[in-house]
DNA sequence: CCTGGCGCCGAAAATACCTTTCAGTAGTGA
DNA sequence: TCACTACTGAAAGGTATTTTCGGCGCCAGG
């Protein structure tokens, strides 16, 4: 007709609007675009995450324009309103902000503000996790636990940091019923060690392969006919000549302020938390309710008062 | 202040709102809501990019709720109002888009080979490793650091799986000069806490924040002054009564053979790590001699002969 | 130089959407 | 059974967005 009724700008497009391509669009209309629109629409582009924060009044008084020219500026980049570019221009700023994640990978220096120890602690135990995983030997590892399910008595030696991932294993153990032992005193593990004879199991965990208090007693349970696991970063070090099945864990590089131990303690725990599976899987008759009747002894725990829940 | 004039909700975190933790707070928070609010809140984390496309008032009629039930998920989920939640909706569909998606593993199974359960328990740790950073308060953190690496003495506290965490983190910082304990008896944990007061630190380690082994030192620490510090996975639990920072944990969806120990686990751990870090960094002229020798101490525990190597 | 036409622009009205209040209802413990 | 608490949605109350409408400046022609 010849009257306009309403001034609902000649969209460009009838498509739903775009996702990403925003900026090429803005470089496209550009010219086609009054000033105050122009400014409004490169602010837009410079700053999608900023912008995204503002309500329409901020966006029109950041620009130096109203709102009536951010609206028309949204319908010409063919969204319905501003309330949808402001959407967009979300998503935007979020692809934008995932797209340079990855580049956190350096080290963590001591100047690093915590947010971005906390990204690169998380990224590296992540790749270690992933390395763990690919680097393990399935078939090893299923014997292990082969052997951890059918045994009559597991002992685990670990010392330090390790010493913990060893009482992990025992404590996930014992929940399913099996009978095991954690040792961090090397005198006390040797002693011990000299019990364990044909179908029991003994366990050393050892980033290094080198720690002589983890090694001893392994190689006395190995000597006295038990099948021995090792836990290690280093499958061609000395703690490997004593055992049956050697299980390797990756080594991330290490930092001043990141120790070793921190890697290897995550590295070690999935190799425990599998073995624990896989044993939970092969008892399963015995695991399941087993592990129900742990859960519910500690669920008195939490309140003291009797009665359910 | 003692009529409630406004139904201001007790926003679990000040901090700006989660970028795309969303899904983990989800489930983070989701025993603590209400029904009707776990029904939006479950639509929203199960199509953020649908969701992020209505209104309040369409989210509402989705889930068959009023528009009152959606504000009121979106301010627990830590958002001012359904707007932001919408914004940070519109943020999770692009990530996921981009290839960023948190792919759904499937649950282990009893009669998973082996290879399939390395697989499956290395993604769901690493899954949890990025919930955990992402919905990690760096504020809290920041402060608990600065608690920590001022503290005269450091008490710790941790029964069960989290006793190990708790032993983790006091190894680390007693090597870098700090003075921890570790307390895994509730009895000598409590009389331990008497003694603390202004300038100390202690510190509860419960995924379920319902432990009362672990609570009633940490409240006994609170009472007699002591700044208190709570890394659980229920931000909202008990144990946060007598916190003054906490921090929280992810939980990730436990299945029969995995309980949720194992993620709880590698989510504390991360959390310790972060904080054995971050007070490294601040006592870095003291830390740095500190680490490297007992690092040197450790290395003639290999070999038990003499000598370089 | 003046005048009319044209289109850009923003103030303010109109609307849609979001937030808060409030009262009804169901569930819970005494 | 009754009192009490907590959950919930309808509707009132506020903001943010969209639309309308008139002013203003620029330009061409008189």
């Amino acid at each position: 007709m010849s009257s306009k009724l309403k001034e609902t700008f000649n969209t460009p497009e009838a498509t739903p609007p775009a996702p990403a391509a925003l900026a090429a669009k803005v470089r496209t209309l550009a010219p086609s675009m009054t000033r105050s629109m122009q400014r409004v629409a490169e602010a837009v582009a410079g700053d999608p995450a900023g912008c995204a924060a503002l309500t329409v009044t901020g966006l029109a008084e950041r620009t130096g324009t109203s709102e009536a020219t951010v609206v028309r500026t949204s319908r010409l980049l063919g969204y319905p309103g501003y309330r949808d570019l402001r959407l967009a221009l979300a998503a935007l700023a979020a692809q934008q902000a995932a797209g340079r994640a990855p580049a956190v990978t350096a080290d963590i220096a001591v100047d690093d503000p915590i947010a971005d120890v906390v990204t690169k602690l998380a990224q590296e135990e992540q790749q270690c996790l992933a390395d763990t995983a690919a680097g393990l030997d399935t078939a090893q590892l299923e014997a292990a636990v082969a052997a951890l399910a059918a045994a009559r008595r597991i002992d685990v030696y670990g010392v330090g940091a390790s010493s913990l991932v060893g009482q992990d294993l025992v404590q996930k153990l014992l929940r399913i019923g099996l009978i095991a032992h954690a040792h961090a005193d090397p005198h006390l593990a040797v002693t011990n060690a000299v019990q364990l004879h044909s179908g029991d199991v003994a366990l050393a965990i050892t980033h290094s392969g080198r720690t002589t208090d983890v090694i001893e007693p392994l190689r006395v349970a190995f000597e006295h006919g038990a099948t021995t696991v090792a836990i290690t970063g280093r499958p061609d070090g000395e703690v490997a000549q004593y055992a049956d099945l050697v299980l390797t864990t990756s080594t991330a590089r290490e930092s001043e302020l990141r120790p070793a131990a921190m890697s290897s303690r995550t590295s070690q725990l999935l190799v425990v938390d599998c073995l624990f599976i896989g044993v939970a899987q092969r008892t399963y008759e015995a695991a399941a309710p087993a592990l129900a009747a742990s859960y519910e002894a500690l669920a008195h725990r939490h309140d003291p008062r009797p009665g359910p829940r």
